[in-house]
Formats: structure tokens, sequence, C-alpha cells
DNA sequence: TTATACTCTATAAACTCTGTGGAATAACCG
DNA sequence: CGGTTATTCCACAGAGTTTATAGAGTATAA
């Protein structure tokens, strides 16, 4: 499951995507219209400036602004930013790899080569899903690509 | 990210596997062999009893077998039983179905969407994946079923 | 210089994860 | 039949994580 967190985060950035790039959004008013209790939102909005996902400006007439546009933020990238890895092991990690303990021997691990299935499985539609998706909502949706590279990261 | 907890269930299936169904092998001989703390083990077989997976046997002479042959528990059910929906969110599960507090219109949430595209792909490889698979290791390959049904739960 | 906003650190309540001690149950033995 | 031993079953507790909240610090515009 993700957490809270992350889920804080997606709604957030659907606020930042309908507004242009360049003029920032004060975090109140990002709280108020993606219902995050404000100062919650603050760590995430850093944690995800610190991560590249979006820019902001200090002082007043500051705030957050994408750090690029919508239809190049997947929600892999975010979900990686806030939770951690998309696979349900460490060893089956490929942007966060770490050798987990229990594994005697990780070449014939019969539950890595399951998770690492999973996570190709996961990541092929968490990388290919942007978050500008969000708006297509409303206006006739924008042709999305579908799964084309075999799954790069995850 | 699967808990330990999760870990330790599947390692001490393959244990199971490996045996002769019906003759129940004691928490303490499956604690050795997968190398799983005891105390916290004996907690897992009865999660895993009491959602049919394993059967037991009280008493002296007692223990835990597979509750059905091993090419018949899918990696799936055991996470489930462990660590709840395979799903990123609780409005995105179809085994475990809530609606989720943040969600103002489910019908048009565009994260829904996105996680239920996630969770079929995780599903459709965590539900034909077998327990039995830790046994093919030695073993020549038996031939494994690939991703027939359009996934059916999660 | 002041008002406004982001940034950082500390704190706390609630929850989950991991692990443990003791009660309940069944077989064995005299 | 009744005590002893072997085993699963159940309830709880400590540590760590998540989800916030509060407030001091810092940058910027007017």
């Amino acid at each position: 499951m993700l957490s809270q967190k992350a889920r804080y985060a997606l709604h957030a950035l659907f606020v930042l995507a309908g507004r242009t790039i360049g003029e920032p959004v004060m975090i109140a008013e990002i709280a108020l219209k993606a219902r995050v209790p404000r100062k919650f939102l603050e760590q995430i909005l850093l944690d995800m400036k610190r991560r590249g996902i979006l820019t902001s400006v200090r002082g007043k007439h500051g705030g957050y602004t994408l750090g690029r546009p919508a239809d190049q933020i997947s929600f892999a990238e975010v979900i990686r930013a806030i939770d951690g890895p998309l696979a349900l092991a460490p060893c089956a990690s490929v942007t966060a790899y770490r050798r987990c303990g229990d594994c005697v021997d990780e070449e014939t691990c019969a539950i890595r080569k399951v998770l690492l299935a999973a996570r190709d499985a996961t990541a092929s539609v968490l990388e290919t899903r942007m978050i500008s998706e969000a708006l297509s909502e409303r206006a006739p949706a924008a042709k999305r690509p579908r799964a084309r590279a075999p799954a790069i990261a995850g």
C-alpha cells in the first residue's frame, strides 16, 4: 500500500499540473485545493523539491511549481520519492538494490525470482503513467504511450 | 515492500512444500530449516492456518502441513494473508475494496485509475506463480502456466 | 524595515512490526 | 485414570514508523 504521504503528494502534483509552470503556487493554496494538512504538506513538497520533481521560490510571492512538464513526471518517480522502491523486496529493486538478509543464495532464490517479475510488471505500468493524466479527465483524453520499453527501473 | 513476516511465511512454506502433505512438521523444525525466529514463526503459521493455507495438528506429535498441494498455493494468496491486499490503495483492491477517504469522486479519480492498472499487472504475476516453484530449483523445472487469465483478484 | 512565504528541527500521538511469555490441548506412560 | 511431557494457541509488550503539529530560522518583495 502507498502511504498517506504518497497519496497527498500525488494530489498536490495534480493541483500544480493545472497551473502554468514557472508561476509559483503558495503552499496554503495547494493545501486547500488538494485537501492536505498544511504543515504536513510542507514536508512532502520539500521532499519532492529535493528529488527535482518540484522547484520552489522563497520569500513573498513565493511558492511551488512543477520542475518540468506534467507529462514528464511519472507516477513511479513520485512514489519512489516518497515511499521508496516499487519492488517488494530490497533484492528485487532496480533503483535501490540491497542484498536481503534472508537470502542464502541470491542466484537461485525462488522468492527473488518472482518478486523481480512482479516489480517489472508494476514498473511497466507506473513508469508510463504520467501526472498529466489528471488533466485529461475533463479535456478529451490525450493519447498516452503504452508500455513500450521493457521497464527501465524500480 | 513485503514485511519481514511475509518473507518468513514464504520461506516456511518452501520447507513444507518439500514434505509429504498430511504428515505434520513441528514448528521447531520449520524454524530451523527456514531460519525464522521460532516464536515469531508460530504467529505466522497460525495466520496462514486461519486463511486455510495450512492445517495444524495440536498436542504431542503435532505440527503443520500444507492445506493443499504446493502448486495450488500462489504467492499472491500468501502475501495477502500476511500483508494484506496487493493493491497500492484500498480503493484499488479487488479482494479487500474500501473507499479511500481522500477520493472526492471515485469514478474519475486519476490516482485510482492508475493504481488499478498497477494492481492488475502485479496480480497477473503473483497469481500465477506458485509455492511449488521453490522445488523446481533442483529438479528440471516443471513447466509453469503463464498468465492465462486476466487477473482475477487482488 | 516589515510582512509574507518557504525551510528546518523538534516533538507527540497513533499505529504497525517484530518478538515473547504463558495458557490450552493432546499424546504417552505408569 | 491421572500425571507428565510435547506441542500448538493466544494475548500482550517493546521498538520503530507514520502522520501529523508547532515554532524558530531564513529569504524576498514592497
